[in-house]
Order: structure tokens, then C-alpha cells, then sequence
DNA sequence: GTTACAATTGAAAATGATTATCAATAAGGT
DNA sequence: ACCTTATTGATAATCATTTTCAATTGTAAC
């Protein structure tokens, strides 16, 4: 289940920030796509809705959007600069590598794997990081 | 298993490179490290053995490294510029924390979590990546 | 060994992404 | 309405990476 957006305006209040044209403008433009975005298509969607918006002030926002869980970043093979909505809880990222669309899912096999190989490496393991890559359903059927 | 640096040389002359002072000194600052280099940290090691190595050619033998799956990139939350060698095989990565050591393990369990996310969401899933964190025995000791 | 050719080199310049600086602006509690 | 302070966009600065190019150097053929 997804965050309602309604929540991040709360939530970056709560944080301390303050609700400006600038940002709706960043958090509208990343609620309303599944694709991965790079700061710069994050800037050219959000400049439609607040068209003196700088690209400044999409880093900034990303920023803080990341340091809150609100969004998360998508590393691909070239560069890991490209942002998309988070669920709840701690989820792994699927994405189309035609498309760009990207979905969450769960791990919750992936605690036993890591219990494991503690054990066997001796290392404290504190968090871990699972991306796959394919294509979706719509990118399959229509190429 | 590691594949022998020896076999390095073989590989990148098999595939129609020439072996040069600075690929060699790159190939070897590679190989006497369990740690992830950055560029620079790759070019400052190999110019203690080929000083008039110039920066630019580490990252030319870097991506042919990669190219050839010699070398693996980490991702790290602050960017995903590093790169350590690589095992025989599709392995994923244990990275330590503190000092950067990077290990290989297997992840086999893997598959039958990617069939089931398969048949789930309709994506047909080509590639993925694992990445784990945490303090490796020695800096859990001596911190 | 010598030669010839193409791959490779390093320096410098160009590019691209991100960050720091700063005076002007505007949000939100009072 | 006012006042404090976070936030803004423009500009400049920084940092990593890529491109360009003439000079160099492996290596295969002789």
C-alpha cells in the first residue's frame, strides 16, 4: 500500500518544513508517476505546476523526501540518481528496464538468507539493498 | 573462488587488448585489494607502480574490467562508484561499513523468491542485484 | 630484429551533475 | 498585520566523468 500524498504534506510539516509552491510542485510531480526519475525529469514535470521552480530546489526537496522514506532511490546500471515513491515498511524495487515502471515487493525470505550467512561470515549484517530488473507485462506484450 | 590475476591478462589479450604498464598496474592495484577502490583511490595505488599513469586510463581499464565481469561496481548509498573484483559466478556482495571489506556470497534461495515475484506482478525478471551492510568481524572486535 | 599498423596513452578541454553561497522572498506562529 | 526564520532561485564553485587528439607503444607479420 502506498503512502496517500495528502500524508507527505503532514508528515514534511511535522518534520519542520514548511509547505511551499516549490514543493508541492516536486512532491505532486513524484506521487504522480510509478517511473523512476531523475532530478532533472523530476524539474521539467514539476515546472509545469510552478514554472519558476529551480533545479536547486528539486535537489533540495529530494533531499529531504529520501532523509523522511518518502521516496527512495533506484540504482541502475549507469548511475543510481533517479528517485520513486516508497511503500510501507521496508520493500524491494522491480523495474522495467523498458519503461522505467516500477513496483515494490516483498522479502520476507530474504531474513533467513541473511541469519545464514552471519553466521557463516561472522559479519553483523544491518541492512541490505535488493533491485531486480525486467520487463512488465505491458512492455512484453508490446515491444 | 577467485579467478587468479594471471588468468586477468589471458582474458583481456583474448579479447583484443594489449597489455600496457598502466593495465597492468591497474589490473594489479585491483587485485591486491578485498576493499572497494574508487577511481581515485585505483589511480593513486597504481601509481606507486606506473607513475606516469594518468587517470583517465583508470577509468578506461575499469570498464572494460567490468565489461568483461573481472570487476563488480558497489552501490553505496552515496553513490555507486567503487568497484572490487569479482568471484566465479552470479554472487552478491557483503560490504563492511567501516572499512570497506567486501565479500562474495551466494544466493541461491534467491531464485525460487524471483519465480513466485514472476508469476505475481507479471514482470519477466532479467537481472537483479543484492548488496548487504554491516560490520565484519574485525571491526566488530576493534572499533 | 625490423617494420607497420592499430590500439593505447596522458594532457587538456569539455561536459554533466551536484553543492555552496547569498541576498531576496514568503510561510506560519503570534 | 507582523516578525522571525526557513526557503527560494540565480550564480558560481566543485567534483566526477567523458571527449578529443597528437604522440607513443604493443604486437603480429615479415
Amino acid at each position: 500500500m502506498l503512502l496517500e500524498t495528502e500524508n507527505w504534506f503532514g508528515i514534511l510539516q511535522k518534520s519542520g518544513c514548511r509547505i511551499t509552491a516549490p514543493r508541492r510542485a516536486v512532491v505532486e510531480a513524484l506521487e504522480g508517476n510509478t517511473r523512476a526519475l531523475t532530478p532533472v525529469e523530476v524539474y521539467d514535470e514539476a515546472r509545469r505546476q510552478c514554472p519558476g521552480l529551480g533545479l536547486v530546489s528539486v535537489y533540495r526537496t529530494l533531499e529531504k523526501l529520501e532523509e523522511l522514506g518518502l521516496v527512495q532511490r533506484v540504482h541502475q546500471t549507469r548511475g543510481c540518481q533517479a528517485f520513486v515513491r516508497s511503500g510501507d515498511g521496508h520493500q524491494h524495487l522491480l523495474v522495467c528496464s523498458n519503461c522505467g515502471k516500477a513496483i515494490l515487493f516483498e522479502g520476507d525470505q530474504l531474513d533467513t538468507l541473511f541469519t545464514s550467512i552471519s553466521k557463516s561470515t561472522g559479519f553483523q549484517i544491518e541492512s541490505h539493498w535488493l533491485q531486480a530488473f525486467g520487463l512488465c507485462k505491458a512492455c512484453r506484450s508490446d515491444p
